[in-house]
DNA sequence: ATCATTGCAAACTATTTGCACTCCG
DNA sequence: CGGAGTGCAAATAGTTTGCAATGAT
């Protein structure tokens, strides 16, 4: 998908729950877009963001890439050293998902949410891993499973 | 291990590195030890400690938790707020270890550290899913390796 | 005219640091 | 004495908020 479309998807993203595709989250979005490989922090952001519009202000960065995480377009992740970073977030996720297993009932919950890109930030800066895909489960019990009862139901109910 | 025990075990590991086991640092001690089943924040942390020692600055015991987790007694996991959690570090970790798995030369390089206590918080929060155990594979290339050659013998020497 | 959005500055929060003082070997 | 350790207060850094001004429909 090219940018154009991108952005047609996202103004009509926005549209849905009655937010306005402005200039400034235009220049915001195409600043995430063109470093959709990085983990940009909201200050990195704010400066790409300021060199095609001088005239923006860093609390609207901010707030602009919260709403972008509401809408699921982006990620915050909050690194080591406690600085938030986003990362644009592929739609076709080519990552296993997550899954959590009830060792109670057996059920399997599947997570399609990332929330590995920290650790994998992790294992670039300190090993000198690129990581290509991942696999992470989940063993435990719901605590409706752990109160005993309607153990099957119930956990079909939370996934 | 009782208490006493491991308060003279971590003594020893101090004095290894030149440092001392003041009361300010062994009141903290013990209010991490009676809480490792917990993820206390600093401040948390703070007044727990102040109740048994009123005396102390917040500042000792943010310098008492960055020597612990240094000296690998604690770890500190930042949580989705970007507030620092402090967790005590269990020696016989029941959970699997990580591995980085190299897509490349197949080598398998397992990790010890648990990276995955902030995950499993989310998951009782959110999901109320207490974690009994999980597995976790990267895997992926280490540069050394993508840049091709002696790939078997760099990807050793990283382990 | 209304209402979301903005820029600015001020506020806030968690954490760190500078410094004078203390304590122990 | 000398250096590690401390408490306090001030500084820092990232982020959020209050508010008046703006601008689109």
């Amino acid at each position: 998908m090219n940018t154009a479309e991108s952005i047609g998807k996202i103004k009509r993203l926005l549209a849905e729950q009655g937010y306005k595709l402005t200039p400034q989250r235009e220049v915001t979005l195409q600043v995430l877009m063109d470093h959709k490989e990085d983990h940009l922090s909201a200050e990195e952001v704010y400066m790409l963001v300021k060199n095609r519009f001088p005239y923006i202000g860093l609390a609207t960065v901010y707030r602009t890439l919260e709403l972008l995480v509401e809408l699921k377009v982006i990620v915050k992740v909050i690194f080591k050293d406690g600085v938030a970073h986003y990362d644009w977030r592929s739609e076709d996720n080519n990552h296993l998902s997550h899954r959590l297993v009830c060792s109670r009932c057996g059920h399997l919950h599947k997570i399609s949410e990332d929330w590995l890109l920290e650790i994998e930030e992790k294992l670039y800066q300190e090993y000198g891993f690129r990581v290509l895909d991942h696999r992470l489960d989940f063993i435990g019990q719901y605590l409706v499973c752990q109160r005993g009862g309607h153990c099957q139901r119930e956990c079909k109910e939370v996934s």
